[in-house]
DNA sequence: ATGGTCGGCAACCGA
């Protein structure tokens, strides 16, 4: 079984190379975040003609989380309310018996402000809901944009970032609290050599080339899953086609 | 080289 996730920053914007790479690929799921487009407008036929399902919800503009799969998904949840605000960051849905998660979380702005503490807000209930309705002995891929660096490994400036937004104390602990809770970084077991990043920020000049990046997103696995995981990359030949994303697609491949 | 990020969506917001 190979899944990836990928912030694709519209899939209208980069539809073919969505569609190039399912094709290259054939991966059996993808976990794709900021859509940017509402239910309505979602390309729901290319990717049927790609030979994949899709379970989507967006919002105008903003978010927006689908999950593209070979086998239909059941058990397909879309809600995911927090503080009454229900933005287009959360789908789960089951596939066999293995348990799936899409998330998108909220960037937070900068540490201190409301976005931030929604940030913090919004991974506590995604413990709460994972601890409330899994258990981490059955199956759990949970993949997306998390938006935090764990470790120093995790990002090109971790003396200048830290304590800043993607790097801060508080929400490092919350991610710790997944993995405590069962969760296993897929992609940490395997390369355990730092400098190896998926998102590169758009408005540093040439980031991508001098490697100024950040691993925001994560492919995590309960124990059943990380034991059959077998190999795991970021694939930066993605990035070579036409319109890169600021982030690239996170790959893991699974027995 | 006399500027320097994207995308959505129509003036700026969010990342």
């Amino acid at each position: 079984m190979k899944v990836a996730t990928f912030n694709v920053n519209s899939i209208r914007a980069r539809l073919p190379i969505v569609l190039g790479w399912l094709k290259q690929e054939a991966p059996d799921i993808l976990f794709l975040q900021e859509t940017k487009v509402q239910d309505k407008d979602f390309p729901i036929d290319s990717m049927k003609e790609a030979g994949y399902h899709a379970v989507f919800r967006g919002q105008k503009s903003y978010n927006g989380v689908a999950i593209l799969s070979r086998s239909q998904l059941a058990d397909v949840k879309t809600r995911f309310p927090v503080e009454d605000v229900d933005e287009a960051r959360f789908i789960s849905g089951r596939t066999g018996d293995i348990n799936v998660i899409n998330v998108y979380v909220p960037q937070g702005f900068e540490v201190d402000s409301d976005k931030f503490r929604f940030k913090l807000a919004w991974l506590e209930q995604l413990l709460k809901h994972i601890a409330d309705h899994y258990h981490p002995s059955a199956r759990l891929l949970m993949a997306g944009d998390f938006n935090v660096a764990f470790t120093e490994m995790d990002l090109f400036d971790p003396e200048g970032l830290r304590g800043g937004v993607g790097f801060h104390p508080d929400e490092r602990a919350l991610l710790q609290r997944f993995f405590d809770w069962g969760l296993v970084d897929i992609f940490r077991k395997h390369i355990p050599e730092g400098n190896e990043y998926t998102f590169w920020d758009y408005r540093i000049p040439n980031g991508f080339k001098r490697n100024m990046g950040w691993r925001i997103d994560y492919i995590l696995g309960t124990a059943p899953l990380a034991e059959r995981s077998r190999s795991v990359w970021i694939d930066k030949k993605a990035r070579a086609m036409s319109r890169p994303s600021d982030h690239t697609f996170l790959v893991a491949e699974f027995e």
